[in-house]
RNA sequence: GGCUGGAUGGCAGAGUGGUCAUGCAGCGGACUGCAACUCCGUGUACGCCGGUUCGAUUCCGACUCCAGCCUCCA
């Protein structure tokens, strides 16, 4: 029985879909002005994961990721880069594709944008004005009426009286109440606009997720995620959006992701403390990046820093090594890991749980594989179908350990030759040239492994 | 201030009312010409104080500290 948390019951409670076999999962994506972080990363491969693993316990799953391409920050950012919005948010959706593709990350089913679904938005909107849910203020900006819808505050126990009493107007807006939030924004002269009923203008930043959800996955819907940092006032506001126009529950269960650290602070934009994943990307394997982000629970928070990539990289060479070490067979042993990988999985999406299963996995087929057991093939085979449930150990093991050639470095062929000396060297019993070889590989990042076989070798990565 | 989490061995990180998490690093051994990979062995870990219990890291209460949201942010 699959266990989620639900952030708006906080606590975990076996999960039914509302029809039977499908799973109707919304996202929230991120908003197109810049490239993605590695808490972009954290929130798509979290969902990665989960979409993967629903998947392969048999679910039909349409997971729905908007995207987020007109708002305030879009709008700054084209005019500071002198490009029209839609060059900028572009180029940015083309980033964060090859992000992805690179993190092993799969494409969502729908990826609606807020700018192919006007009608939607407005149509939504025209329905909360007409139910008495929002109103059109002398600004000409269309506003929701926060005290009119009675659960508001009930994903993140927010109390209405304590809300009202931290809460301000700012300059130029014209709110009836200040915990009121913007539909509908009037447009300024110049800016992108869409024609309205309340005329020129465009959506508030929450509008756009009741639309979309609405459009792509209809009225009610299983599950919607996103970051740490969406429950207030986003979802707060997506469900007083969606609930007060559509009369029923929006989502049944809320799934959010943990926040992304960097010396035990939140890494943000406003902090300034963030990692690019193309920077990250730059100097490790996309996979160990992957790696390192699913060995931590999903809720918890995560801390980034050089150490926590460095020791992924040496729990995911430990994997490689094991996989390297036979071929994979095309049948598969009987045991009770794939038992325990979903008992761990079931529980709320326990990753780390889920890689100690594999670690004991690797622990047995190193075994079998220097005993010669040909159960060793079929281990290396569940090895890498039930890793493939988290999005790991899909590369040749060799091409993985090997790494690219890259500029500066040595060639794998420059690498191979000069194996050849050092085995020649060997073979005279010179052990003092074949280990000054061997050394110099090593200065290089080339380690060799000698074996029965002959001589393999892997870059330190 | 309001609302949420969290505090586990050198580090990372699961979990449980009473026997092992797991990984990385370290130490000892096996293998190896020497290494590397691998295997075997190795650590009186559960913030602090009370309570419940035959027994608590695990349940309850207080306390201390840390983090997230409450403003754009995944």
């Amino acid at each position: 029985m699959l266990q989620i948390y639900n952030t708006l019951s906080k606590e975990k409670a076996p999960f039914e879909p509302l029809e039977a076999g499908k799973i109707k999962m919304y996202v929230c994506g991120i908003t197109v002005y810049d490239y993605c972080h590695i808490g972009h990363a954290r929130v798509m491969v979290a969902f990665d994961v989960i979409t993967r693993y629903l998947r392969a316990r048999g679910w039909d799953v349409n997971y729905v990721r908007n995207i987020t391409d007109v708002d305030d920050k879009i709008i700054r950012r084209a005019a500071e880069n002198g490009e029209a919005p839609d060059e900028l948010t572009a180029r940015m959706i083309d980033a964060m594709h090859e992000d992805e593709d690179r993190l092993a990350v799969l494409r969502p089913d729908r990826e609606p944008r807020a700018t192919a679904h006007m009608d939607d938005i407005i149509a939504l909107v025209q329905t909360l004005i007409d139910k008495g849910y929002a109103y059109q203020a002398s600004n000409g900006d269309v506003y929701y009426r926060v005290e009119k819808f009675e659960g508001y505050g009930k994903l993140t126990r927010q109390n209405i009286d304590e809300l009202r009493s931290g809460a301000r107007i700012e300059v130029g807006e014209a709110k009836e109440s200040p915990l009121d939030f913007v539909l509908w924004k009037a447009a300024k002269p110049g800016e992108v606009s869409w024609p309205s009923p309340w005329g020129d203008g465009r959506p508030g930043w929450h509008i756009e997720c009741s639309a979309m959800s609405k459009c792509c996955l209809g009225d009610t819907f299983d599950i919607h995620g996103g970051g740490p940092d969406l429950p207030f006032p986003h979802h707060e506001n997506e469900i007083a959006q969606s609930e007060a126009a559509n009369g029923v529950t929006f989502a049944n269960t809320w799934m959010h992701a943990g926040p992304v650290r960097v010396n035990s602070e939140k890494m943000s934009k406003s902090l300034g403390n963030f990692f690019t994943i193309r920077d990250v990307l730059e100097k490790y394997n996309p996979e160990v990046v992957r790696y390192f982000l699913a060995s931590v629970h999903y809720r918890s928070y995560i801390d980034y820093s050089e150490d926590s990539l460095k020791e992924a990289q040496s729990a995911l060479e430990r994997f490689y090594q094991a996989l390297a070490s036979v071929d994979a067979a095309d049948s598969e042993p009987e045991n009770d890991y794939e038992a325990r990988f979903f008992a761990a999985m079931d529980d709320d999406f326990n990753t780390p749980k889920a890689l100690a299963v594999l670690f004991e996995l690797v622990t047995e087929l190193n075994k079998a594989s220097r005993d010669g057991l040909a159960v060793a093939g079929q281990l290396a085979a569940q090895l890498k179908r039930l890793g493939g449930i988290i999005g790991l150990l899909q590369q040749a093991p060799d091409a993985y350990l090997k790494g690219e050639d890259r500029a500066g470095e040595l060639t794998s062929e420059a690498i191979e030759a000069m194996i050849e000396q050092r085995n020649a060297a060997r073979r005279e019993k010179n052990f003092a040239e074949s280990d000054r070889i061997r050394d110099e590989l090593a200065a290089q990042g080339v380690i060799l492994k000698d074996s029965r076989e002959g001589t393999s070798w892997y870059r330190e990565s």
